[in-house]
Formats: C-alpha cells, structure tokens, sequence
DNA sequence: AATGAATGAGTATTCATTCAT
DNA sequence: CATGAATGAATACTCATTCAT
C-alpha cells in the first residue's frame, strides 16, 4: 500500500467514525485500531485529530459543491435550476454527515480555519440562489422583491432539511418534504 | 438556602455555562466553582451532569412552548396566528442556546431521554401549524394540498433559522429573513 | 490521613524521585504509584508536574537560605563567618539535590519562574558574602580590593563544589577540598 | 557528498542544536529536518541519538583539551601558566555548551559512557594544575601545602564559572570574575 | 547509501463520579 | 445538607528506533 492510500484509508475510517460518532466521542486511538494501524501512523500523516477532521469536512463540502453545479448547468429553465439545486442539496447532504456536525461547539475549538469554509460555502449558495431568481426575474417567470433576502430565505429554509431528523425511528419523509417546501415555493415565486 | 432554592441555582449557572461553552466544554467543576458550592453538592441535587443539562433544555422547552401558545391565542386570522408563530419562534429561539446545542451528537450519548423530548416537540409544532393551516383552509383564506406534508416542510425551514450564522462577524440580519420567508410563505399559499 | 499530609507526602515522594531521576524521567504515574495514590490525586493537590517541581525547589532554597543564616549568626569573626557560610553551605547543598539540577534545559521550559527564585537567591547569597568582606575589611581582618566582584567570584567557586561529582565511583571529598579552598581564600584575603 | 561530510554535518547541526535545546529537547526529527535529510540517514550514521551526543562531547572536551595545553606550552612561568589555564578553560567553556548539559540526568541514561569520559577529562586537568603547582613549589613561587587538595578546590572552583549564569538578562561579566578569582588565587598561593 | 513509512511505549492532563464524614 | 478528598478511565500527542526497498 503506498503512501497516498494509506492517507486515504484514514480518511475513510474517520469519515466513517466521526460521522458515526461524532468528533469529540471519536478517538485517535479508535480511528487507529479501525484502520488496523499504529496510532502514531495517524500522526505520521496527519498534524492533529483536529487536521483530520477539517480534511473530512473538507472533502465533503468539495464534493456537494461539485454535485450541486452540475446538477444546474444540465437544466435550462430557471425553475428547474432551483429545483435541482434543493434536491441536489437535499440528497447529497445526507451524505455529509459530517459536515452537519460543525455545530458551534466544534467551530469554536477550530476557529477559525472552519469557519471560514463555512462562511464560503455559504456565500457561494447564496450567490447560486441569486443568479437564478435574477435569471429568471429577467426572463419573466419569477417574482421576487428583494432579491437578496429572498436568497438568503432559501437558504435558511433548506438548513432545516439538512439534519436527518427521525420521528418514532422512522426517517421523515424527505423527498415529499422537499416537493411540498418546492410546492410553496414556486407558487410564491412564480408569476401568475 | 432552601433546597429548591439551591437546586435552581445549580439550573442557571449550568444554563448560562451550556450556552456559552457547550455541554462538553462545561465541566461540572465549572458548575460548581461558579455557583460557589462544592462539586459533591450538585451530585447532591442530580444524579449526573446528563440530567442537569436535560433539565436545562427541558425547561427551555417549556418556555418556548408556552410563548408559542399564548402569542397565536391573541391572534385571530390564520395569516396571524402563522406569523406570529415564525416570529415567536424564531425570535425565542434565539434565548434558548442549549435546546439547539442538541445535535446528534450529544443526542446519541443521551438516548433515548433527550430524542423523546424533540420528537415530541416537534410533533406539537407540527399539530400547531396544521391547526392554523385546516382553519385558513376552512375559512377559504389559505390553499393547501397536502396539509401534512406542507407543515412538515415549513417547520423544516424554520429550523434553518434556528441558528445564529453569522457571516463576517456580522450577524444574519434574522428579522429581514424572517420577512422575506413569510413573504414566499403567504404568496404562496394564500388565496389569490 | 488530613489533607495536608497527603501533599506533604506527594512531595516527600517527588522530591526523591525527582533526586534520584531528574524532572523529566519522573513521570506523574512514578510519583503516584510509588506515593501509592491515584495519579489523578496528585492533581487534586497540585496543578501540574512543574508545580510540584517548583514547590521541591522552593522548600530546599528556603531550607538552605535558613542554614545559613542561622549559621552564620552564631559565630563572631568575619572570618569565621566567611568559613560556615561556605562549609554550611557545601554541607546542606548535597541534601537539596534538585535545585542543582535547575539546570538551563528546565529553566526555559519553566522560565520565568524557577529563573526568578535562582536570581533572587544568587543575589542574596552575594549580599551575604558582600557584607561579610565588608565587615572584614571595616575591622582590619580582611584586605579586599572589589568587594562586589570578589564576592561575584567566590560565590561562582563555590557553585563549583555543589555537584557531587564522583571519581571512580568514591565520592570527591568534599570536606577536605572545603578546607583547601578556605586556605587558598583566607590567604588572599587576610591582612598580612 | 561522500560518507564523511554527511556523517560530519549531522554532528555540526546536532552540536547547534544541543546547544540551544538540550539533550531532551532535540529530537532526531529536528536534526534530521534541518540537516535536509531522512531521519532514517542519521541512524545510518549513528546507532542512537546518544551516540550522537557522546560524539559531539568528545569532539567538544578534545577542543577544550587541546586549546589548554597550548595556551599553556606557551608560558614560560607557573603564574602565567596557571593564568592562562583559567582564561583559556572559561572562555571556551563558553564555546561548548554541550559538555556543561551533561549534568547527572544524563549521566544516568548514559552511563557508564560520558561518565567515563567526564571522570578521565578531570583527572586530566588535575594533572595539569598539579604539575603546575608542582613547578611553581620547586621554583619557589608559590606555597602549597598539600597540592592533591589545593589542585582539586582549584578545579571545583572553575566549574563554578562554567555556566553562563545570567542576571536580569545582563549576562554575568566573567571576565572580570575571573580576574578577581585570580586575583585571590594568587594572593593566597604566592610566595610573599 | 539513503530514506519513507510505520510504530510501541510512553506522558501529562482532564473529568465525571463516588463516598466517608 | 454539604462537601473535601480520591480516583479510574480516557485521550491527544511525542519520539527514538526499525525495516523494507
């Protein structure tokens, strides 16, 4: 095994751990015996617990980003941009655990390396949001006042899909969710 | 000091320490120093630090719920009763740093006591918001198809708000999102 | 066993741990196990391992300091004087082995600390010789050009003699090797 | 590179950084990183990091040895060679920092190495001091009672001066203490 | 000759919890 | 009621040394 996968492998089992159990309940020791390595391999490869994390998150957010653009450069109308882009954001999110972890608590300890990609990532969403309502503002099909806040409405309002909240063990309904909250949306935003 | 006395005492200092370093960075020695008694005592009046801090979101709770309901008993419409429900909520949310602190993270070291307690506030503010959304339907002032679903994905968007991103230091301005998500919200639902 | 002499016992057990191995070959587990307590109880007492180093420090400064005085006030002659300090402090020094081993390595790591008791002790001990020569040369018995660096230079001689060296495995003997030194200095400094 | 510059670089960097940090506190990574090589290389070179500083010792006490006995050969009376003895033994102890860390901490991790080398190199300086002493009593300048102890003090007493004490940051003037302990040196030890 | 990779064995410090008084 | 004292169990991080290539 060469170098490259071996930092990889770590990567994989903390992936896993963290988002299984969280950064602080996730142990060197525990990510070291997962992998079948020596702790301070892990040390070999990386600076600290906390370096590993942030490559984790890291990777995750690349990966949603990517996600999400191509998802909206294969749709033509602005509606289906903005659907696309909620799905998108919506489904793949479920797959970064991890990044839903970086609650305060972490971002305090990691400040402010964390917060800074937080804070990108999010410019970056909004600014998605922005291009398409003005886009589709110019075209006719949308109504938006303020098209600023309205972005950042959005935004906000799909944070709250972000967590896999469960009821009774079972797991909400998301897509239906999803469709309701495009429901709302649209009819709201559309030009009658 | 009466005891009940001192195990509110214990209540405020571990609510005021939850909310500015976390349930993990607050340890029970901070507790104690700052409430000025000894550690022994606050084991005296709870069993562990766990039901310490699920008291102190419990009673959060409390507070919120009772907020939420007395502010839509003043209202008359369903238009009112829903906004006056989103700016309640969001704007006591706001008091309540360690209800929104429980994230899967401590909620898997806390199962099943503190998952209950969210499942079931959320499924009242889920019985809340259709309440208002049947009486708008009945009264012909809002046009919703699935009511079910629909409050699901408004709750769910509410919770993006829940939490205090900031952005470049400066704070998200809430009020303005606020009105801008109600904005969709009723041009979206209500009858044209 | 009362609080106080169970940290009376964590230093007597340190104290000689740190004299036979040096700071750093201590661990805190050594000091525990041998004082057969808890490791976590040696932080109950203390806050960490270079406070208790400190505090052995600080008690065989105090411990030296007091020797001496008390020794040198019993006899009348400056020379007589001269001679305690310099046997009295030869004599104790070998007890108060781990302030000689403040060497410049532990120094920067608890600097400026144990820097600080060094220098204030070093210049104490110069005060005491200062005055001594003084005292030598007001009445005639003494015949000293610069009092503050003579004194400067036996103080650093002595320093020489504080480390019990060892030749094949016998000890220096350090008593006579006082003697000769006190002939060398009285020779010199003696009216003729 | 051939085999005698590499194995004599990691000597040069070793020696800089023992000096400034001490046994303990360089690592072979350090050394290693600064001489631009793998850590794997030094242990080509060397069998363990103490060999290293065994190494850079012995080189150290051969300079300070042969540096000694020339400044010596060149002084014709007693006076001035013992002069020149204690001038050329201060100012390069000052030069080999490394000697003056082997205090007993390390000596017990190495022993019975360096503490052989320690022993021979005293021994060694006695002789000097006593054949001095030795032809000064022939000649008739000087008057030694008993030469074994009075060598023995002399050499302690230069220890004393090894270490670059500091006080309040100004470094201690050795010379100048150094002249005064000649001074009474002489003054005790030359014929009146 | 040179080294990248791997690791075993520490090491100081933290902290929730217990218990005798 | 209240608490001082004690501790077991964790935990992140270090480093000299080995070995296959």
């Amino acid at each position: 095994m060469i170098k490259e996968d071996k930092r990889e492998l770590i990567l994989k089992i903390a992936r896993k751990l963290f988002a299984r159990y969280g950064l602080k309940k996730t142990s060197v020791d525990d990510i070291a015996s997962e992998a079948k390595i020596g702790k301070a391999t892990i040390y070999y490869y990386f600076k600290s617990k906390q370096e590993i994390f942030k490559t984790v998150v890291d990777r995750e957010l690349a990966i949603l980003k990517n996600a999400i653009k191509e998802a909206i450069s294969k749709e033509e109308s602005p509606q289906g941009k903005l659907r696309v882009f909620v799905l998108t954001r919506i489904s793949r999110m479920h797959e970064l655990v991890n990044l839903n972890r970086v609650t305060r608590d972490i971002v305090t300890e990691m400040l402010p390396d964390l917060e800074k990609v937080r804070e990108s990532h999010f410019r970056e969403e909004l600014n998605i949001i922005k291009e398409i309502l003005n886009e589709g503002v110019k075209k006719g099909v949308f109504k938006v006042r303020k098209i600023g806040l309205t972005a950042l409405a959005m935004i906000s309002a799909l944070k709250g899909l972000e967590y896999p909240w469960t009821m009774e063990g079972k797991p909400l309904d998301i897509e239906k969710s999803v469709d309701a909250l495009l429901q709302i949306l649209f009819a709201g935003i559309e030009v009658k």
